[in-house]
DNA sequence: TATGAATGAGCCTTCATTCAT
DNA sequence: AATGAATGAAGGCTCATTCAT
């Protein structure tokens, strides 16, 4: 078991950091909030990350594993083509409406990546790996089912990420404007609408 | 002159401000950024604007109302329904996608909203009215066209925007993932696809 | 009289970092203790010197040219040929030896300079000008005395003052090892020994 | 095996200090920096040197001895007198503005010396040695030549090292401004000139 | 109206030192 | 004998804010 209080301690620093970033946001959230929030001295940060940059990047990967994590559950198990497609809408928006501390240090960072490059990559993977496992439980659906796409397939998954983070903002701001109902049955019947029998 | 000499000034502190927050972000922009780029001292800005936070409400709603004034351009004076569906969503594109100053600034700010309760209102009231000029437009075409909306109608210019926004993001941290055409051709189709005669 | 509080207050932080820098060195000094010595906050220092490299290069050309000035005094008005050579010489070895501020903070600058190459040029600088200023005093005395140096003439004030410093440095380790008068009297025999009747 | 392990180490902790310090100055030096370049933790640096201050008293000691250890050498075993003289200051000016680690190590905490009471002792004795090897071997030499000192013999040897130790700084900050040949045949010729036949 | 000077809190980072193992 | 983890005190620097002029 020599692997290390030093893992253990540098995962508690991550969380802790999701934790503040998610509260604070990263503009006023410093590393003495993060030591604190671990229940450490601001030195053992510094030990366990060089820079504030470090650990923004391991907090980052961490965060968009844990909310991949989070999508791959919604798309679960479905053995039931499109009976469970609203169930799996419901929970994707939960994950990003519901404001878990992960999806909002993503939303926070990926407004921080439009003025830092280095942040980009980790983010242009997330919406990759997202939308590749939303065309993975889709797209043989469709065809189980005779259906096809009316737009380009590749731009399917996207677009249900899109409206889901757009719509996220607008929720945001005004949370009467929409009710997750809404949203739902928009993106249901939106994702419908764009399938046609196969010609 | 009809204006005071104080507010040119304050207007050339708040077109400065735009100009380096779009440039910069709000995390990385001081006050002393701000009064450089307007060619005055950081005294003369906290004379007319008591506090940075006093400066930042009135950057976002100038740079609210400037996308919006363009938002109006886009949707404009077309006469002909639907020939122009397409032009317009092009603009919006251009507008958020392209990065013009005010859409970079009013992105950042949405962030910053998520931990700063005072920004929401005004960004609430951003999309309100940006969906109310988009159903102002869409929805008396469609009647004249004999058309109605497969969901609540209150959603259909949501939606727009929401999927807007959304894209933007995906697009901005991987340009190769989607090009405008993709995009508009895939709003199109969907708002197309939302679409019926109307029973 | 605009010509400002600002510069006004720059001398005083210079003059308080020579004086904080001849009793701790460079390495042990922080802009706190200048900002403590000058009577005025860490802000203030960095207001007028945007980083502690910028204000030791000023305060290094600062102490240079006081030391420089105490040496011209020190050949001064001499008209008497030879006979003021002692008294310039004691001169120049009190300024060194009775570590005046300006004096030490050259000499510890000097050690500086061995890892960091910007202090460089200034001190070449301040060698070059003390052997010039020694070389316009004593070569025409030389000359009106119809003497002529042994060695080459560009090294004579070399000597003098490689000799003076490297001696500082001996009677500062161990004081009891070299009098003022040792030192003053091995120097003057030197010169006099480098010299001979011009053939 | 003579020495226990604990020498050792140390004497690896002290040899890889010297390297680090004759590098990068003892201001920008830490414990880290040293241990990594011994191969160790800081630990262990800490567990045969209490503080850095006790490290850098063993290091300022061996550093003067190696120097000295090289300067016994330049003088060495030449039976010729006089012949050699000019070869032995050549030597001695190698070691110093060659910049063998050790004579930059000397060099560098001279300086702190100024500032630091503990190391001046170590100085001292490092002076008085240099200062009774050349006298011993001068001295039985001018006598066998029948030749006396013009100047307190006490002083002789101090002024060659003096002179030398002051000329390697101008050097070192203007490489132009001297050049090794100048150095060693204004010493020489100022060692010669401080001689005169004994009456 | 506008400026330049000054402040003080806070930030990221470095580092000698301590300690359990 | 040696290590890695952790600490806490600085250190240099940034910045919103205040104020006399």
């Amino acid at each position: 078991m020599r692997y290390k209080k030093s893992e253990i301690s540098a995962g508690q620093i991550v969380q802790a950091a999701i934790r503040v970033l998610a509260r604070q946001g990263y503009a006023r959230t410093s590393l003495m909030d993060i030591a604190r929030e671990a229940g450490m001295s601001k030195g053992a940060v510094h030990y366990h990350f060089p820079t504030k940059e470090a650990l923004i990047q391991v907090v980052l990967k961490t965060a968009c594993d844990a909310v991949q994590a989070r999508t791959i559950e919604a798309w679960g198990d479905s053995t039931q083509p499109f009976v469970s497609l609203r169930k799996s809408l419901e929970t994707l928006w939960e994950v990003r409406a519901n404001r878990t501390d992960e999806a909002l240090v993503v939303a926070d960072l990926l407004a921080q990546a439009l003025y830092d490059e280095k942040l980009r990559p980790q983010l242009a993977s997330f919406y990759e790996r997202a939308a590749t496992q939303i065309s993975e439980y889709l797209l043989p659906q469709l065809e189980a089912a005779g259906l096809a796409s009316k737009i380009d397939e590749r731009m399917l998954p996207r677009i249900v990420i899109g409206l889901l983070d757009g719509l996220v903002m607008q929720a945001f701001v005004d949370p009467d404007a929409l009710t997750p109902d809404d949203v739902v049955t928009a993106i249901e019947t939106m994702a419908a609408s764009l399938l046609q029998v196969r010609s």
